[in-house]
RNA sequence: GGUGCUAUCGCCAAGUGGUAAGGCCGCAGCCUGCAAAGCUGCUAUCCCCAGUUCAAAUCUGGGUGGCACCUCCA
């Protein structure tokens, strides 16, 4: 297995630091909104690492935080008069619902940063014995970046002298303008919490250390995990943070590999809450299933910028039709695990660097194969055998291909509308058993009204919402 | 200003030294009562210039365009 590390920039062969085990974590939500496009696009993407690894053996603890602590987090609670809780739980919940619906596996651990308090206390503390933060008068306390050598050397960044000299800072008291906050003094009563550094909040860059010590990280390797991932705007400074409240506060580095998935625009432009609708994942999903976000987002490469639109979207639609279509064929019939050429290549793709496109290409051919062997008159015993462990493994893998062929679709079609269709249907096909081809086609245009196109098939006429 | 990424068919998008995958769209054909679906065939020399090499989309240098990050952010 190859993955690409941000911090070498460059390619690498995967080699965990125990065999046959893979520790990885991602940086989770801030639950403080719905989860948007982006969040889904990262999910998705750790999502196919993990089952990734899992097929190539390894056995994966996989932890991804909730974030429910934070400053935008309180300011929202305050405007909207309700407790942290209420709001952090609301919107944790949306997220896994939002997660579930494309597909994304649950995590093996969800740490919360409100449980996790103890342990950033530690770290801090051991920040301040070895001399690698500080407090103020005012209480906060900070990471001294200028006490790590090995600070912006993840990112690969430069301290700028004139940047440092030109910004603004928004704290007198910090001994460098690089420096971050580890605990933050709240001195107002408002959401705060006991420490040994009086009353306040933890900063958010040490949360994700913090929990990654408590719930994944190994005691005595050179590294406490092996693949720390994310978006590509964590890198600095969320990442570079991170980095280095570990490595200054314990006897080994944070990760080994360090993996960042491209931002998602919509229609050329950022994402921004101004755009409105389609920002959010919750909306995409009255649209368009879940399986086809899921297929969609997944479809060009991870590290690329993702530029989202409708036309895409669509076109990537009609393409996992194609393997439903396929799947329709087989429908029925039973599935046993076996291992295929196809099967081998389809890995062996997914493992260069989660090269999707060209393990999509496998998909389209694998598909197309099929088709044609199954359009020629025969048993083709063995390769339905075959086809149908194909599918049961790109299931697995990608997670494509759950549904029932026929639900699939017929997505947003209700019941009502189904009962009349195949009334209609039923009508029609008694007008082509009777050759009034004039009423059959009369039949089918009132059923494509509906938004629905017909096949005629040897095992029947089914239908499909356009 | 600093740092980094990127430029491949109408659109999306693989390919990192050996002569351009795949999908969508389009055209032609097979199949079909007609369609739809499925299948077959057809469509690019890889932003520009210079260089390295027997050989470059792929490496080097320069140019031009696009994008991202620079302490809120997946």
């Amino acid at each position: 297995m190859y993955i690409f590390d941000s911090h070498q920039k460059k390619k690498l062969p995967f080699t965990p630091l125990q065999k046959g085990k893979v520790k990885l974590y991602v940086c989770g939500p801030t639950v403080y909104d719905n989860a948007h496009l982006g969040h889904a696009k990262s999910s998705l993407v750790f999502d196919l690492l993990r089952r990734v690894l899992v097929a190539n053996g390894y056995d994966v603890t996989y932890a991804r935080n909730i974030t429910d602590i934070d400053d935008k987090i309180i300011n929202k609670a305050k405007e909207s008069g309700k407790t942290i809780k209420e709001l952090t739980d609301f919107y944790t919940e949306a997220f896994h619902k939002d997660m579930q619906a494309i597909g994304v596996q649950k995590p093996d651990i969800e740490p919360k940063a409100t449980q996790s308090l103890e342990a950033m206390q530690q770290m801090i503390q051991k920040l301040l014995d070895n001399n690698h933060a500080y407090q103020t008068p005012s209480g906060d306390v900070y990471f001294d970046t200028q006490s790590d050598s090995e600070y912006l050397t993840l990112s690969n960044r430069v301290q700028n002298e004139e940047e440092k000299q030109n910004r603004v800072e928004s704290s007198q008291e910090k001994k460098n303008s690089a420096d971050f906050a580890l605990w933050k003094s709240v001195q107002d009563g408002t959401i705060s919490f006991d420490s040994p550094f009086g009353k306040g909040r933890p900063g958010w860059h040490l949360e994700c250390s913090a929990m990654i010590e408590k719930h994944l990280a190994y005691d005595d390797l050179e590294y406490a995990i092996d693949i720390h991932g994310g978006g590509a705007d964590l890198l600095f400074p969320h990442h570079e943070n991170e980095a280095a409240q570990t490595r200054c506060s314990t006897n080994h580095q944070l990760a080994k590999y360090w993996i960042h998935n491209g931002f998602v625009n919509i229609d050329g432009e950022k994402m921004s809450k101004s755009l409105g609708n389609s920002f959010f994942l919750k909306d995409a999903l009255k649209e368009y299933q879940g399986e086809v976000l899921r297929f969609y987002l997944l479809s060009t490469h991870y590290r690329s910028d993702f530029n989202f639109n409708t036309q895409d979207l669509e076109s990537a639609k009609k393409r996992l039709d194609k393997l439903y279509r396929l799947k329709k064929r087989l429908f029925g019939l039973e599935v046993k695990e076996e291992q295929t050429p196809f099967q081998t290549k389809l890995l062996e793709a997914l493992s260069d660097d989660l090269n999707v496109s060209f393990a999509f290409a496998l998909i389209d051919e694998m598909v197309t194969n099929a088709n044609e062997i199954l359009d020629t008159k025969g048993k083709h015993k063995e390769l339905k055998r075959q086809t149908l462990a194909n599918l049961a493994y790109i299931e697995k893998v990608l997670g494509f291909g759950q549904q029932n062929p026929f639900e699939y679709f017929q997505f947003g079609i209700d019941e009502t509308t189904k009962e009349k269709i195949n009334t209609l249907i039923e009508q029609r096909t008694q007008a082509k058993k009777a050759k009034d081809f004039a009423l059959s086609d009369k039949l089918r245009d009132e059923i494509l009204a509906y938004g629905v196109q017909l096949m005629d098939t040897p095992s029947g006429t089914f239908w499909e919402k356009v």
